[in-house]
Parts: C-alpha cells; structure tokens; sequence
DNA sequence: TTAAAAATATGATATTTGTCATATTAAAGG
DNA sequence: CCTTTAATATGACAAATATCATATTTTTAA
C-alpha cells in the first residue's frame, strides 16, 4: 500500500494539512482504485459515506435534469476531493462522477475525515476554502448560463478547457470531450454545439481534426465570450 | 444596544453555536443597522470584512453580468447570515445584496468569527453545512437554468416563493417582486416574463392583481415545472 | 478486416425567446 | 390632486436555438 506522507498529490488538496501522525493514520484506512475511462466513481443519490482524493486523472461531475439530459457541473482533476459536500451535509450525493480518462483515486471513509474536522482547524479551513471557491464558482456559472448566448458560452468552455487543463504536444485540448459532453457544459443541444464549432472553424478560430480541438485565435475567442 | 443572547432569530443561523460567553462578546461588538428597501447592504467586489445577521426582511443576492444585466442568483431571509463566503475565502464578495423590503441586520467583524473558528467546532460545522446547502442549491439552480424552458424556469420559481417565503392574508406571494426582477431571477427578458404571466393568467394557473401574484392551481404548476 | 454501431456533420424547419415599438396602468413627487 | 415618471402589458417582428431528417465519418467489436 502507497503511503499518503509521499503522495505528492496531497500538497495541491486540504489534506496537505494534515500532521505526519494523521498521514500515517491514514495510509492505513484509505483503499487506492483505478477507475477506467468512462467508468462511475459514484451516481447522484448514492450514500458514498467517505471522500475520493484525485491521484491522476480527469472527471466529469454530472446531474441528470428533469428532461432525462446530463448536465455536467464541473470537472475535477488530480489534487483535488470528491464527495465533501455530501460528507458535511451527511446528505447522499448530489452528483454523478464519471471518468472522463483513466483515474486513479484513493477513498478515505468518513469517520477519518471527521476525525480531522475535529481536531486539525487548518483541514477544516482548506476544506471550507474549497468550498467556498466551488460556491464561487457555481455562482458565476449560473449568471453565464442565465445571461449569456450559446455562443459565448462555448467561447468561454474553449478558453476555460484550454487555460485549467493545458494542451497536448500537438497543441490541442488536453481534455478530450465528445460534443455531446461539451454541449452539456454549455447547456446546449448537441447540434447547436456541433455547428457553432463549425462557424468557429470556419472563421478561423479553431481546428478540428477528429475529437482533437485546436484554438487558434484565443483572443478572438476572449472577444467572443465577452 | 440588543443582546445577541436574547435574539430570537440567532438560533436559526450557525451562531447557535455559540456559547454564552462568546454571545456576550458579540453584543458589543456587533453593529445594528436600519436597510431601507432597496437600499444596498454591500455590493460586488466590496470588501466587507465580517459578516451580516439578518433579524428582518428579505435581500436579494445580484451578480452584474457581462450584458450589463443584473441576475439575482438567491433570495435571503431572516436568520441567515451574508458575506460567509467572502470572508472564508478572504476575497471580495462576489454579489451585491440589495434589500427587498425593509431590514434589519446585524454586522459582526470578521476579527470576531474567525476566532469563533478557531475555538467552536460547533459554529465550524454550522457555518461549513450552511455553505454547503448554498453549493448544492447552486449546482441544482445551474441544472435548470441549463436544461429547462423558460416556462418551467417560471412556474418554478413561483412555487420556489410560495414554498419558501410563504403567503400574505389574501394568499399573494409575500416576496413581491417586480417582473424586472422575476425576469432576472429565471434568467429571460422582462417582457418574456411578462408574457408568461399573463399566459399563466390566461390559463387559470394564477391571478394577477398590480404586483401581488396568487397561484391558483398548484399542482398544474408543479406539473409546468415538472 | 469488415460489418454494425456510434459519433459527427449539415440542411430544413419549427419553436422558443429576445427586441423594439407602443399602449396602458400604476406609482411617485411636487 | 395632478403631472410626470416608471412599471406593466401586448403586438409585430427578428434572432437564437431546438428538433428532425439524413449524410458522412469514426469507432467498436465480431
């Protein structure tokens, strides 16, 4: 069993403040997994009774609306937590986490994590930080979703994949979504997604070659998302 | 000036927690204050340094889009507190508040509740759920703002007000909002909104009376919605 | 490797929603 | 109380987006 005191990964997440006592405590009770492209790490109602550390990998988080559509809410990636809001609220999960890569993921049950809450206040601080910066971040999503056109909306999800996840040697996207997933960011039908990606090839803004998504004008792209 | 251990309205929000010793330090160094309606209480990208108690009255919570529109992302009551987030996050906050009928509200120094942290685990996890339910709220409003028409986004969000800020003597929706900030609520045009009310009316679902606003048929409307 | 299935692409069209113009009604302030 | 302003309402039209049909390409799996 990999020990948690050498996990790199652990610095970028709230657990990077846990004492050398708490680390070791905890390579003991997490359970390491290797989740496959495309496979569920937990469904939206599921009681998952513990936290998800992202060792390496991409996922998407999705909620299934009232029209039978996923929506995804957010993606996540390796450093950071899955399941803490579900935890604090002792709530099931509110959302659905698939891997959108091969991931490697270690569990920590619950009653680990609340043993920190209690008595490590800087774990409880990076928590709520991380939870404050998702509300943030939900918020300003919201407004765009409310306010804005497909279109800048889909400028605005390019330049966001591209500035949080990077590009690969050849340049394109590091993040490799269908269009149907990247219509269910931006809240469109994946038609509508698939042709303004055309008229944004057309104008020379991006390439496309096969599921690979080059951008090519970022800043005309910026102008785009407002 | 009021004692904090004597408010009615304190054992609704994460200050429950406190304890008698703590309440009594509140008290002197909270601030009360009168808010107007539509007076601001703080506005996007202020530095706030604490947070506010409401005793009274009902706020909006705005977000300035990118077209110049005001989006109004919650509702805030008596009981909860404003600027959680922003103080946690040691930031700016992130939306105005602005009064939708008069208030009364309490500011408590951001000196003051950091130490609540430190040393109330009880207020810790008070305050961390709150934020919580905030995030999922988010995550769910987000869905439908993505997904449903803007008919359903109506008829949700009139059962929305009739469920959670209850009704007056003549059965009207006791927030009134003008249709401006109905609109913003569920992200359309004015006019857009304006039209569906009156489709609504039409219907049977509702009855419009100046700015009161009855619902007449819960459940088609909960079917609207769906 | 090849047949079948899935994903991507595009046209045609319908529907939804936004915008502008203009009444009509309600509210505010002298 | 009346005048002025703002809010609500509605029509006409334009623009954005969704839906359905179908072609083309890519992926999957037998």
């Amino acid at each position: 069993m990999s020990k948690c005191e050498q996990c790199i990964v652990r610095e970028f997440s709230s657990l990077k403040a846990l004492t050398k006592d708490e680390l070791l405590k905890l390579s003991d009770c997490k359970t390491s997994h290797i989740i496959k492209k495309g496979e569920v790490i937990f469904e939206e109602g599921e009681n998952v009774n513990g936290i998800y550390c992202i060792k390496d990998g991409i996922c998407k988080l999705t909620k299934l609306s009232a029209n039978g559509k996923d929506h995804i809410v957010k993606l996540v990636t390796k450093g950071e937590l899955l399941g803490q809001r579900s935890m604090i609220s002792d709530e099931p999960v509110n959302l659905s986490a698939v891997a959108l890569e091969d991931m490697q993921v270690c569990f920590i049950p619950k009653s680990e994590v609340m043993g920190y809450f209690d008595k490590n206040n800087q774990f409880s601080m990076n928590v709520m930080r991380s939870i404050c910066g998702d509300l943030k971040e939900a918020d300003d999503h919201m407004v765009n979703l409310a306010q804005k056109t497909v279109k800048e909306r889909l400028a605005e999800a390019l330049l966001y994949l591209h500035d949080t996840f990077g590009e690969n040697d050849d340049k394109s996207l590091k993040v490799q979504l269908s269009r149907d997933e990247l219509a269910s960011i931006i809240g469109t039908a994946t038609e509508s997604c698939i042709r303004l990606l055309s008229d944004f090839k057309k104008l020379g803004l991006i390439e496309l070659t096969g599921k690979k998504i080059v951008l090519k004008d970022i800043n005309a792209l910026k102008k785009l998302a407002e």
